[in-house]
DNA sequence: CTGAAAGCGCTTACAG
DNA sequence: CTGAAAGCGCTTACAG
């Protein structure tokens, strides 16, 4: 048995009786308050210590006596994906309520920088803390950083801007993404010889440009055998997949995988299917929709890649919460994992 | 925009206010608690609604006074993977003091009936809240079914007793992991024909002999081409495993894939290492450990499933903290998903 | 069946 | 630089 926490709970005022000072120099020293001279808070600092005095968490909220507002600047054209995101997140509202945390979903057109910029110019310093889908570009760089500066607390979800001053990115390293992709339809073709097509949303996301790197990088060095092929774009939507994929099948005899890069993977397993090629091309895609989800059940897709939308709303808020209220946020429980979804562990 | 939720914060006074009864009636009738008029409780009931009152959590939790604890039932002999749950229970145990909750952690024999038994009986009335790693059986069940009688919040971790009362159950599905590592390996093993072979620790364990339903029935299914070894038993120790592994590989000339069921993984990679049958046999097992990350690394191992140490830890923390407060879980966000871990997914 | 009051353990002005 | 006191919004006896 690890050693048992005896239940004595020590308070403010044990500290104080202890140190030999008010409850108010306590508190000072606890939160690094200035005004208090050095002896005392060493000897204030040496009685937390020894009694292991830790503040209790609800007494500080209440007291504090505040309440935080915290925002997140969504897609104005929402995906199922994203649905799903904002579905959790407003699953959340009752329970931040009674933690006193408001949360509000602004839409905008996340891949218009000057849409974005003005958005979170508009609404950003309404809040003590922004979740925002974020283009990387650098006049919404900039705007985050504004936001930073004015003391909002910022973290990107799902597309990040590594260099803004941005506190956390909530999401998946895509890069390993577009390996993992890769690794998974070269094991799955397994000694045919032929061509990867790839379907992108559009080659100026740098999620989706990132997950083409990953696969390039994985193909070149483990599977020599398969040729990619240069990216098609198709906005992520549906008919336009549709025609792309029925094109790259007609005109590319050995084609042995497609890697779905972006969203609109109904289109492209429609005409899989129309051509009745569902059994002899490796299809892989990202995130788990009823579309995606109904295509590996019938084996039209081999797996899915997916970044879990319910973990990363949650991520989110607990990430959030914990930065407008000062508190340390642990980075490795906060990561968001690379999830490969195949028939048999369909959640 | 999704309507602004406003800022005014309704509070207990003004709910009393309005229906024109004292705070202590309201405070009843927001906890169901008896001695109020039914026209009253309707009242009440009708303007706590109107306002969209919500009580401050960290109110309640205060004033409520009191601390929780609660206790982790391990296996006395720590493999990496629970020696993971322990460690990420352990660094919440700060956070949790804040929260006045502490925990502890009871090592036992929990492949012993009776040592099972006997601990949860000795320690378990002590807490308010248990999770224990249960062995499947009857006097366990016994053992449990009388803990939640006296009023203790059981969950079970990893392993469950499905039969018995407890309020919830922290683990995967072990019939879909082991389906899923049977596609795994016959999707990897590609066209060839031969024999995968299985590893078990002891076909007494519950999760064992459900992962091996799982692969049997994916293999029956969907791969009629790969014939299913019986199990041999390895006591999850990587002695064993070595050797019973180098007889495998000695006596089974077709040997295609192999798939550990338990842990001891590190024995199944030295034989099939020292056998120089790395590249041709397919090999899948259990849990990111130092040596299952190794062996995906230098491509020894084909997959690991998983299930998040840290994850499972967390939703059993956060489930006891919810279940000794009366407060609801959602099971939805508790599900712990069958991780598939390649190489380029490794976290 | 209902209410007035004390108190949980902090933080926040305010006073000195 | 330090302390006394009010108050955050609930819950809990206690009184009636």
């Amino acid at each position: 048995m690890t050693d048992t926490t005896d239940l004595t709970l020590v308070t403010l005022k044990d500290v104080a009786r202890e140190a030999g000072v008010s409850i108010a120099t306590v508190d000072r020293v606890l939160h690094g308050r200035p005004g208090v001279r050095k002896v005392t808070v060493q000897r204030v600092e040496e009685t937390i210590a020894r009694l292991g005095f830790r503040p209790h968490a609800a007494a500080a909220e209440l007291a504090r006596g505040r309440s935080y507002r915290l925002c997140f600047v969504m897609p104005k054209s929402l995906n199922v994906f994203m649905a799903e995101i904002q579905e959790n997140v407003l699953r959340e509202r009752a329970w931040l309520t009674a933690r006193r945390t408001l949360v509000d979903i602004v839409e905008t057109d996340v891949f218009d920088p000057s849409a974005l910029t003005e958005t979170l110019e508009d609404v950003g310093r309404r809040y003590d803390g922004i979740a925002v889908v974020a283009l990387d570009h650098p006049r919404v760089r900039a705007a985050i950083d504004d936001l930073v500066e004015a003391g909002v607390q910022v973290v990107t979800l799902v597309s990040d801007v590594p260099s803004s001053s941005r506190a956390h990115y909530v999401g998946i390293d895509n890069i390993a993404a577009g390996r993992t992709a890769g690794a998974l339809i070269g094991r799955f073709v397994g000694d045919r010889k032929g061509k990867v097509a790839i379907v992108a949303g559009s080659m100026a996301l740098s999620d989706h440009t990132d997950r083409f790197v990953g696969i390039s990088r994985v193909m070149a060095s483990d599977f020599p055998d398969l040729e990619l092929m240069m990216p098609v774009e198709g906005r992520d939507d549906d008919a336009t997949n549709q025609t792309l994929t029925a094109r790259l099948l007609e005109e590319t005899p050995d084609l042995v995988g497609i890697y779905n890069i972006g969203a609109g993977t109904a289109g492209i397993g429609t005409a899989l299917s129309d051509a009745g090629r569902a059994d002899d091309i490796v299809f892989v895609g990202h995130d788990l929709t009823v579309h995606t989800r109904r295509f590996l059940l019938i084996g039209l897709m081999d797996a899915v890649i997916s970044q879990h939308p319910g973990r990363e709303a949650h991520s989110a808020l607990r990430v959030l919460q914990a930065l407008v209220r000062k508190e340390p946020i642990s980075p490795a429980r906060e990561v968001i994992g690379i999830d490969i979804v195949i028939r048999e562990n369909l959640p």
